[in-house]
DNA sequence: CTCTGTGAAAACATTCACAGCG
DNA sequence: CGCTGTGAATGTTTTCACAGAG
């Protein structure tokens, strides 16, 4: 087997999921007038200490000022620009079902700049109407409407005897990753992009934590990257 | 501060996340007529060794048969029982916009064995009208409802700042557990369950990967569970 | 020979603790 | 001082590798 290429530095998979976490954060204070931040303070609300804090973001640079803390702003660019936020993605939803509606007129995607540029679903009766202005159209329009939109990630709201094969047809359209809603785990090629959301999933971590007792807190955590040799929710 | 109560063996945060893809894959597999499966055969379709299966089953009790692998529908029952899965949740939804309503909807939960039992909303106008049969109640039936019909998980589908007023309502109201789909970090006393899924982040991670070239696989996680001492997504 | 359960080793992630900057 | 960045120490999770059961 080849030496797995590893990206730069290789980033502590938690951490990459703390990332979102603290770039959520970080927007909050800033529209409440906070112009600068600590690990200390950072962490506070988060449940981390202030060393995981410091930790994470050093994985990426020296962003920080001794003894003043974070610049807001300055951190937000550059965790943006890290995590490619930096640039608005247009996404496509396969599915005209409940989720798949309910995810086409979830206002926050366009506002954090990804962008739902067409909505395809297989069944015929379905093709012609639309949600929210977007047009549903027929699943054999996807790869011809993934080039010319220019769509770079897929959304999977099908159910799962089709997610599979939704997935190979995203891939093979040219989407470079793919958020998943079915109940079930896909797999991609290596270089595609993958997360899975699964609501039972994390109804059952929810039971779980009260049918066990669990007392820590962090854990379970509901989507999952579940890539080429991977873990899946 | 004092020690933490540790339940029984304590459990590795990573493996109660697995539990759940356990559970699910041994379903899909009991319902192809398999009737027995291997700790390898498991890890080779969900993306993880044998031997990770093997010590994620063993921290529980000795559910295999060496030379024989685990009987897939025993394995199911004791993983049910384990996950607080082998008896009905009742379950309220509050917020009845897009992401409510497309959840009072998702047929797999009651089939999984959590109900839905009732929906609440702020906004007066909706009071009375209803989803899929069930009504929409105001949440000033709140307290009364989720005590009367013996609901103990809440949803919260409201907007970002609502969502902390809505969770203490909840566990005021009686609640054991809170899935969280508000892009907010809740907190919640000891010993209340919470997960967290936010579909913004779940993107992220996406975006991240593709953007960072992470070649693993394993790692984000779309929801989170941010409890007491918490990480949340 | 197949496959589990499990100590022991290795890999990974978090926390500590402190030098050094402003 | 307050706060960052970071090696060293500690804690946690995964993998290895094998004894023993069927």
């Amino acid at each position: 087997m080849p030496e797995r290429k590893s990206n730069s530095k290789s980033i502590p998979r938690p951490a990459a999921r703390r990332l979102s976490l603290y770039l959520r954060e970080l927007a909050s204070r800033l529209e409440q007038g906070e112009t600068t931040v600590s690990s200390k303070g950072l962490g506070r609300t988060l449940g981390l200490t202030d060393a995981q804090v410091r930790k994470d973001l050093a994985l990426f640079g020296q962003f920080g000022h001794p003894g003043r803390g974070y610049a807001t702003s300055d951190l937000i660019d550059s965790l943006r620009k890290i995590m490619g936020r930096d640039r608005a993605w247009r996404v496509c939803v396969v599915g005209a079902g409940n989720i798949g509606r309910a995810l086409v007129s979830y206002d926050r995607f366009r506002r954090e700049g990804f962008e739902i540029a067409a909505v395809f679903d297989g069944a015929a009766a379905l093709a012609g109407s639309d949600i929210g202005g977007i047009r549903i159209r027929p699943m054999t329009d996807l790869a011809k409407v993934v080039t010319a939109e220019k769509i770079a990630l897929g959304i999977i709201a099908v159910p799962r005897e089709s997610a599979q094969q939704v997935a190979d047809a995203l891939v093979a359209a040219g989407v470079r990753g793919i958020l998943n809603f079915a109940p079930r785990r896909i797999e991609v090629r290596e270089g595609i992009g993958i997360v899975s959301v699964d609501f039972t999933v994390a109804l059952e971590q929810l039971a779980f934590q009260i049918a066990f007792g669990r007392d820590d807190g962090d854990a379970a955590s509901g989507h999952s990257p579940d890539a080429e040799a991977p873990t899946q929710v």
